[in-house]
DNA sequence: ACACATTGTTAGATATACCTAACAGGTGCA
DNA sequence: TGCACCTGTTAGGTATATCTAACAATGTGT
């Protein structure tokens, strides 16, 4: 799965960091999230969207393997 | 968090049973879901949403307390 | 009342998201 | 050069989503 989370962040000017904070994980988390490392839970991904104005499915790119 | 999947289930005619291997997960996994009983991955949201023919944030209710 | 389909629940096992801590590489700026 | 800041990675631990199997409860039609 990709993300538009490094966009998105850089667009609002906040770090990862930040971005964890806010979301209330580790950086690490936010880190791995982003380079589509795994599969949040879905409070998570809507923390996530949220916290960078957007929504779930604008965030979080879904690809046709996801839906098998 | 609450979600519609019950009724989008009753609207679309088919059983737990059906979403679920629709879905690819067990029969109990789906109850637990429809009963706010734990928060999925956001691959099984997906995939979920799209089997019931709608989104991710219209099947699934967030509250207050999933931002914080 | 009886069958049958659908839904609900429980308990133990497995996978993995997420945490914690620590360290390394890159970039910009004094 | 040297210091901050940001990013990336790794390893071991904890929590929990999901699986498996089995059984109970509820509903629905005959």
């Amino acid at each position: 799965m990709k993300t538009r989370i490094r966009e998105l962040r850089a667009k609002t000017g906040i770090t990862q960091e930040e971005l964890a904070q806010q979301v209330g994980v580790r950086r690490e988390t936010i880190v791995f999230l982003e380079k589509g490392k795994y599969n949040p839970s879905l409070k998570l991904a809507y923390r996530v969207a949220r916290t960078l104005g957007s929504t779930i499915e604008e965030v979080f790119i879904f690809e046709e393997e996801d839906l098998a």
